[in-house]
DNA sequence: ACAAAAGTGTTTTTCTTACACCCATGA
DNA sequence: TCATGGGTGTAAGAAAAACACTTTTGT
């Protein structure tokens, strides 16, 4: 179609913004550099696509290689492809952002990286466009949270609505009404009340919730619609 | 960071799904393909990302070689990265979906490709992941389409509330109650009622709007959204 | 008793939806 | 006069928002 030549390959990045949930705040786990480029920087996780490999599975293995987790919720939200945005060689990367369980992750961080949870509000310069990634995938994951029920990978599998609410009220950096939180969550019937309660946090103890695949799925076949606005 | 080669370079296209709005219904610009690879079939319109270019840039140029349009709106959607979506070589290809006025288009097309406007309903089976592109293109349409004022890209500087109507039932293909859709677009002051009317379509005729952006501007500076759902 | 988290009830306001109705005009 | 697209009015119901109130239990 257009003339291109050996010089247009280049080298396909991946970032993964990696979102965790805890002590009522969303943090960011990012890696304190400890190889080039820009040693001793802060940066986001990344890597390059390789030869055989979809984007998907490329951003996985990223994923995996810092936190040794799989089959955790991924998704890319934009391409970023200014001609300079890497000051060694022209790339583009692919940002992704992935929701993970904060407290299973901490566990099996890999010790070849010097990754950090840092508050989303404390995030430092990182390099390149790394900042600039970081807010594009909050307002993604902001608009994903109110039509998708993601959040839920951010919390462990049982949680009460208490902590459902702080987590959306992080997310969107914004209280929310109690009781009418309450009242639309109870509507979604895919959302299931346990019969175990959480003393964790009162003396009184509070429900378990867990989100019900099936249901959703159920829901979803009969024109049902996830919304949830903060 | 991690190790890459030579043979890690890759090819990054570019794919342009043009839409356009005339007689009631959405239109996809389409060339049928006189050049390698798949020569003789229908495809979107592409091009590779060249060495010192950015993506954007690059989603332009291929647009203006076909259209012969600059300053349209176009907006990246989504990369499309499977191993083997491309038969010839391992690409990868960034999706732009651009809006334009079909009717200016039209007379502005480059005769270098065979292209055509073809019903959105009416797509015949593309080349490549093509197909899967467009769909996805119209799922980020829609979203964008009630939440941001891009709709009107769509029509010309001046359009009446029926236009208007019609484009959102094309866009959301489902019919929206004309009185309920009148009371919302006038709520919205950056939607200016002009001096004339037209009567293309009706013997009494109907009032010309058009979109003040520096009115919307002022709008969003004051905390407000633009939200029009169909 | 009271603090604190959990959970319920109620009122007010706003938005959505459905649909009836009027207007202007050329054929 | 009637068909047609343009445009307004309105009543019923649903949803959102605000907030008062009750429950439970360890200290």
């Amino acid at each position: 179609m257009s003339p291109y030549s050996q010089q247009d390959r280049l080298l396909v990045a991946l970032d993964s913004i990696i979102f965790g949930f805890d002590a009522g705040a969303l943090n960011l786990l990012l890696i304190k550099r400890n190889f080039e480029p820009a040693s001793g920087r802060w940066s986001l996780m990344g890597g390059f696509l390789r030869a055989g490999e979809s984007l998907d599975a490329a951003a996985s293995r990223v994923l995996e290689e810092l936190t040794g987790l799989q089959q955790v919720y991924l998704e890319q939200f934009h391409v970023f492809g200014s001609v300079d945005r890497d000051p060694v060689e022209r790339t583009i990367s692919v940002g992704y952002y992935s929701l993970v369980n904060q407290t299973v992750v901490s566990r099996q961080l890999s010790d070849r990286y010097a990754a950090h949870w840092v508050p989303l509000r404390e995030v430092p310069k990182l390099i390149f466009d790394h900042n600039a990634m970081v807010t594009t995938a909050l307002a993604r994951l902001r608009y994903q949270a109110t039509h998708q029920p993601i959040g839920f990978e951010l919390l462990p599998e049982r949680f009460t609505l208490s902590q459902l609410q702080k987590l959306y009220e992080a997310i969107f950096d914004r209280p929310i009404d109690a009781g009418n939180f309450r009242r639309r969550i109870k509507k979604m019937d895919f959302i299931e009340r346990l019969e175990e309660k959480d003393f964790s946090d009162s003396k009184r103890g509070a429900w378990y919730y867990r989100f019900h695949p099936e249901r959703y799925a159920e829901a979803l076949k009969n024109g049902g619609t996830f919304l949830l606005t903060p």
